[in-house]
DNA sequence: TGACAATAACGAAACGTTTAGATTAGCGTC
DNA sequence: GACGCTAATCTAAACGTTTCGTTATTGTCA
């Protein structure tokens, strides 16, 4: 690159390069290109040529350390694996970017100790703004994010005294209203796969699961849930588990996606048939969900609402640092009934 | 916070703070901070303490600027809601995020222009380097990544006439097999549901179809070939399409995953039955390919395999910017075959 | 005792912007 | 022609690091 000929050529051409190039000043120069201060036609002109010419590109990290800014936000995922987030993070990305901001995605494995590592990371490169699905236990996340005056949205699930924006979903009712929809089935012994109760997700469907059980009269309290950790892995264990019970249930619920596929996977492995032998629901929908067969009844989230909400959210406490209330948004939850679950026979 | 008090308390604490806490000076903080120069031990426990004491961290926009280095890569991918690529990003995540790197996420939504304007914003955020699926069109890519000097990895898809890295799958190897199998099962009449030619995947996959009906001397070449775009909906009137034909087919392959959903629907939509009816296979495994009804035969890519290269070869481009020979790593499909394709009948 | 390394700490100049405040130019008024 | 008043431009000081060249502090040896 750099010809060795009396004077050698930048890499990469600063402000002060067009400056010399249009024979104004710095300053000028960057008026001209943020539009911050009125620049005469003339100069303006001047220094858009020479921005085209020697190919000039603002460099936004010493705009960042100037401005304290740095038009990007960093998100946070349990896991990226997962269509739930994908779709959420989809939808995020696209609306930031309308914004002209950045994505820095960043995922904790579900593992809290891995998740302080991510914000760490996110926070030392300042970002404007962190949205975060939420690991494991909730203490961690608030030592990191206190200090930090960086705003933070919580999406899908809640961190107990934390007073962040936060937008998720009804679980509880969501959860309540399957439960009721297989109870009405006529099923009596219905397994619930939980997810990990040390998120408020974890812990707010299996709430909706009790009370739905309560509500119906039937007591035998937790008696038919497994924990399965949100893993497709775990929860076929925890399948196995109910399945081979002596009284094993008639029905599956999976607290999110990924585990009913070790549901599923369990169901086929001890030779039962879904609806025909057990009838299965779960939290989560997805695209193939009604192709393949058994065509499953899910529960459906509002992706599309909670990704605009929470990229607006985060926008909206970027754009304007004052400390407000706390917003929370709730959203409800679909039931998405298809041929998964059948009333129980005898 | 900044209390009214005489001093004001500074929102974040810098380097300078650390040297007055410790009574030294910045650049021996700096020193001990990131060990390039040695210091005393009575002045690094100094220093040491004062850091924990006003709970400094250390300004990585600062450190880019002075550096020219961020250790951020930005990760340009079509789809993030496609299964194939989130398992890819995933790994590549982990690795990089091992390696000390953060990674910024873009997603093109297979729009060239898309694809342009994120890759300026990565570049404008000045990455490291940048990971690639490419979309679409190939000279907006080479354009825009002339002049900057990032190290790039393609990933997926090739981009011809650029020098750069590349991890990606033996597409045609892989869809000749699968088609050939096909074959050998008695069909004839083979449908072909195809991603978008303007990129390399489309052109090498369909090329593997294409050989392998020629290897067969079946001759109709691309007679029931439809393009889907690489999406579910394309796919579904691709398909639509050719199930209303008179000499429907009776074997239909689908170049990636999202395309096998609008095939399914389709076959659905139309009242046939797959397998019964109609043999389906297509490229990407997916977790629950082998779960539900009918168990999709596939082609598995190397996911973990991809990622990793791509995640290696981008951290040595890094680490040493010297200009070498681009690397070609070029991993082989695995026809995993389940139950959806049959034997033709008569 | 003085000369000379070796070592440890420091001062100050970058890196490429933004921006407050100073300067200049242009122009109408009295 | 001196004066003010705008509007346009410039000068220079930040932002928080890293790092080069220099100085201070030892210790060693002739």
């Amino acid at each position: 690159m750099d010809r060795i000929s009396g004077k050698i050529s930048k890499a990469v051409p600063t402000m002060q390069d067009v400056a010399v190039a249009a024979g104004v000043s710095v300053a000028t120069v960057s008026a001209a290109v943020n539009g911050t201060a009125p620049v005469s036609k003339k100069l303006r002109e001047r220094i858009e040529q020479a921005i085209q010419e020697i190919g000039y590109k603002r460099n936004a990290v010493a705009r960042s350390l100037k401005m304290g800014t740095t038009t990007t936000v960093g998100l946070v995922v349990a896991d990226i694996t997962n269509p739930f987030f994908t779709d959420v993070v989809a939808v995020i990305q696209d609306v930031l970017h309308r914004a002209g901001y950045a994505v820095m995605l960043c995922c904790t494995d579900e593992s809290a100790s891995l998740q302080e590592e991510q914000i760490s990371l996110l926070l030392d490169r300042m970002v404007d703004g962190l949205i975060i699905a939420a690991a494991g236990d909730d203490d961690g996340l608030r030592r990191h994010l206190r200090g930090a005056n960086t705003p933070v949205v919580l999406i899908d699930r809640l961190c107990h005294d934390l007073d962040a924006d936060a937008v998720v979903v009804d679980n509880e009712d969501a959860v309540k209203s399957a439960t009721k929809y297989i109870i009405d089935l006529g099923h009596r012994n219905i397994g619930y796969i939980s997810g990990s109760l040390s998120t408020s997700t974890g812990r707010d469907r299996l709430a909706g699961y009790l009370a739905a059980l309560q509500e119906a009269g039937i007591d035998y309290g937790d008696e038919f849930v497994r924990l399965g950790n949100f893993r497709a892995k775990d929860a076929y264990t925890a399948t196995m588990q109910l399945l081979t019970r002596p009284d094993r249930p008639s029905a599956i619920f999976a607290a999110n996606n990924l585990m009913v596929i070790g549901v599923m996977k369990a169901i086929r492995d001890v030779g039962l048939d879904c609806p025909g032998d057990i009838s299965v629901a779960g939290f989560d929908d997805f695209p193939w969900a009604d192709v393949f067969q058994p065509n499953l009844t899910t529960i459906a989230q509002p992706v599309q609402a909670i990704g605009e909400q929470a990229a607006e959210l985060i926008l909206s406490r970027v754009a304007d640092k004052k400390r407000r209330e706390p917003r929370h948004i709730v959203l409800k939850g679909r039931l998405m009934i298809r041929e998964s679950c059948r009333p129980r026979l005898g």
